[in-house]
DNA sequence: ACAACCAATGAAAACGATTTTCACTTTCAA
DNA sequence: TTGAAAGTGAAAATCGTTTTCATTGGTTGT
């Protein structure tokens, strides 16, 4: 970690080292604010400002990238093997993973044809969950209109 | 328009009518700014606070939605007959869109594999548009590592 | 070991888009 | 016509994010 940090050109740090740690220890799609929490709990003196440029540097050197969906928090998402997408429950904020290896290659295909040169994907699904959906209200299907 | 928000239990204003017009006159992927600059152009006493309540009824009626890019701007977008997908440059952060009626199928299928009632599908590429691809340095791909 | 350089840190402040408050006005159904 | 409810505008509040700045400390070369 050390190593690799270097070969990228950054320090390590005491701090770093149980921001880094804490990141991988929990898990997928992580606040600020939930690993500032966690990193506090072994160290009262770790500041937000330096779990937050953690954070960006984690995704900088490639090993997460944010999330956002569009609930006003930044969630940072540790890069898996495959790609994947998101059920986001507009309910209790639950995230749900699903592949989407199948899905880049058409993706890819429509960037190329705007010679788009594509950096990433997203494929997300907002709604419910199984569990929210009882306690959510219908919202009437409104036809699209026109003046 | 003043029939259909009264179905939807609104009442209609002055400020609405223009607000709603100059959204409709402006193009795909509006923000607060743009149409408050847009609604002031015909009447300067309107306030920022009223555009950005209007754009937010205009969703909830079911005429727009919030498109979120990550890049801190809440735009509005006219719903569209067919689904379709954002490609959003990092540079310029022109949107181009493009037709995703042909997946929606296979997300729905995902969603109900997970018993899960979706309300929306997201589908953007990030990267860089023709245009910006010469300005953009390279990064190099970083390999995913674990330690 | 020491020095020097510069990245990293922590507290606090700044930022900026979004959202709310509040006093007042307007719409619209009865 | 009139009252209740919704809408408006200015200003302030919110709140997650980002920057500033003084200080600390990691790394490298001597
Ligand atoms: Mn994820
Ligand atoms: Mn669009
Ligand atoms: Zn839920
Ligand atoms: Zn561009």
């Amino acid at each position: 970690m050390r190593e690799f940090l270097k070969t990228k050109g950054f320090k390590m740090t005491p701090q770093r080292e149980r921001i880094f740690k804490a990141f991988f220890g929990l898990g997928q799609h992580v606040t600020v604010d939930e690993l500032y929490a966690k990193v506090r709990e072994s160290d009262r003196s770790i500041g937000y400002a330096t779990v937050w440029r953690n954070l960006k540097l984690i995704c900088k050197v490639g090993l997460a990238e944010e999330v956002n969906l569009g609930d006003g928090v930044t969630r940072y998402d540790r890069i898996t093997r495959e790609p994947h997408g998101h059920l986001f429950c507009l309910g209790c904020k639950k995230l749900i993973e699903f592949e989407t290896t199948e899905m880049v290659p058409g993706l890819t295909a429509v960037a190329s044809a705007q010679r788009f040169k594509p950096e990433g994907f997203k494929i997300e699904i907002t709604g419910y969950c199984e569990k929210c959906q009882s306690e959510h209200k219908e919202a009437e299907t409104p036809q699209a209109v026109r003046w």
